[in-house]
DNA sequence: GATGAATGAGGGTTCATTCAT
DNA sequence: TATGAATGAACCCTCATTCAT
């Protein structure tokens, strides 16, 4: 989405449809939060944190402004929540996957596969992006994301490498640097959001090319 | 309160020293131009585009603010300038590398090399970070970076990767995405500028590690 | 020093008094929106449009800065707007009376009479004097005023000077220039606003002298 | 001339040919004098005096900003300056005709023809017109105008007029206003400055027509 | 004298945040 | 609870004025 320019009047999903039966003022009041933080993430994904504007987040969300801060205390804790929300839930389940005890080989092609499905075609993938444009203004940002996110993967990502050091799988040199597995997920993100336009990047693939890298090529796609 | 961390009265190198013998009026200007630019890129890295005030630009450049306005026409042009003065120079120097004839790994090996001296020893490293991080935002950022430099290097790269699987020095099936070698040096970047406080990454032997992934574990590093 | 005279610290009529029962939103919407209008209508007549600050215009209407920008798009806008809001409704009232069926001589005098109410006795004057002022600047002043105003009143006036040419009412060689009704009047009200302190016009008087070169002198005044 | 965007190159007579031998350096400095109060004058009419930038009327006089102050003290003395110069000179030659014995129709008909060729015809137009633009925001404008020039000339206009009516040349009621005598003149002014380009005024016939009305219609065109 | 780079106060405009309804 | 009009601090940019050359 290069777009630059601001749209204006496409809100989010459903009208507003005040004062019907749409649920309790508690489930209603839940539905607020989501449609915010679901078109606060859509503004800051395409205009940065900076030069997103609140009215802008809420004209998309279907609310008056004041709403926002009925449910954030301002600004930077609606980024924060959002960054949570959205990568919070997330957690929990990579690791159960790294967990696994199958080959590591096949593991890391469920982790592409799992990447492409439920972080390349979801906004996880633009939470991903925010953290890596926003990271060095937001301490906070990065530092959320190392903890909650990156030292649980990297460390579930050691332990799966080191088995499969210990199986022959793999060699040994490489167990150095977990990173190398996950940096074409990054780079994928990175390249399709700034030179699609120019040249797309086929992430499943370039992530498989990797893994043939560690693993010796193979039978997948 | 959307302002992260802000530094405040830090200027350049020298203290102005009005009315004295430093230089002809023409040295002088020039020399402010590149205090402007230096600063700017020290805010820009630090605050992203839209957080950046031109009065901290200014204040860090030791010049008043109305000076930025006689070198760069708007706050835009002065970041497009900043981008242009950092990595134009370069763009000649990299093909002259990528050209030479002595085998694809020794290449990539004095790659990584100059890539730790001359990109990330350097402000080129800011630059390339704020490709990255500004790059939706400004359609030309994108586009200048695609044309002068990636389009570049990743023909270079190709034609050196068809070579040495022609002499079978590569397994064929990664000349099929040359990013696979760029990964390693965006991913240090972003790692370091992110996280290097909580996990320091060491980009050479990082580069080096994929390098032998391609190559086969060999001397080196 | 370009600041001539500058009044600082006169706010309009009534004090804010925020949050008491002056009306509902909108009628205080609407309130505001007309002291906006005739701040901005001081500020400009007296220092005109370039040198008046909105800061002034805001401070005079008792609104906040910003407060301006939620009635009118930009200071040329509020400006246009100002025009059309003390002209527009004018426009009408003026062809009805021109067409009426008495004789020249008492349509005349109504007219003087009309113009020394309505238009020197009220803040139309200073739009007037406006338009003379900040017409060449502002292409679309000078063209609404001729369009709706001028050409109107002119019409109706030449239409008016040919029946009274046909009673022989009038010496037929006056009619080509209509403008030489219109005249004493713009000179009025320039005069005074520049010269009242050293010697003021009696603006009705004067237009009354003008009718009598042109009817003959009569009864009236 | 409706122009509202700036003109940026077009500098007014001469080329500059520095060094060469035009004049000793008082003749050459007085000529750089009147050049800055020709440009200035090109410039205070298009744009207004607050709108004008000193920048724009060094381009045009062909010298640098600094040099400006080296002749005025500041924007405003240059202003003042300006008005001075091109009215001052005037004054005298207008008391010397309406002191003439000749009768008072042939005056006002030397007036109007000295009008159209010494006013209308020149840069004394423009002066005008910015007495009228500025004299509110400039008191000393004002007061400088009536002072020096208009109360002079209604002087003599009063005694002129006097003696018309003592002779019976002209009704004794229309000597209380002598304004109406140039009335004509300032509306041909700012019609034409204004209007010309709908409905174009013809300065002389305008003047003659309202002559015809004091003193009876006669052979003159 | 003449220059024009440099200054910095000032003004138009934006937008996060508040609060009366 | 939800609204959105109102606020005012902040920021980009301009331009009158200065001053070292």
């Amino acid at each position: 989405m290069p777009k630059a320019q601001r749209t204006t009047n496409d809100r989010a999903a459903a009208p507003p449809r005040r004062g019907q039966g749409n649920g309790t003022r508690l489930e209603r009041s839940a539905a607020r939060r989501e449609a915010i933080l679901a078109a606060a993430l859509d503004e800051f994904s395409v205009q940065g944190f900076a030069a997103t504007r609140l009215d802008d987040v809420a004209r998309r969300a279907g609310v008056a402004k004041g709403t926002i801060y009925l449910h954030f205390r301002d600004k930077e804790a609606l980024f924060q929540e959002l960054v949570r929300s959205v990568l919070g839930p997330f957690v929990g389940t990579l690791e159960h996957v790294l967990a696994s005890e199958v080959p590591a080989r096949v593991i890391f092609g469920q982790m592409v596969e799992m990447f492409v499905r439920e972080v390349y075609g979801t906004r996880r993938k633009d939470v991903i992006r925010l953290i890596v444009t926003e990271g060095t203004r937001f301490p906070w940002l990065a530092e959320f994301y190392y903890r909650e996110v990156l030292s649980r993967i990297l460390g579930a990502v050691r332990a799966l490498l080191q088995r499969a050091i210990e199986r022959g799988e793999i060699s040994p040199s490489v167990a150095r640097f977990p990173q190398l597995l996950g940096a074409p997920a990054i780079v994928a993100i990175l390249w399709n959001s700034l030179f699609e336009r120019f040249e797309p990047l086929d992430v499943a693939a370039f992530m498989h090319a990797q893994l043939d890298l560690l693993f010796g090529a193979e039978k997948d796609s």
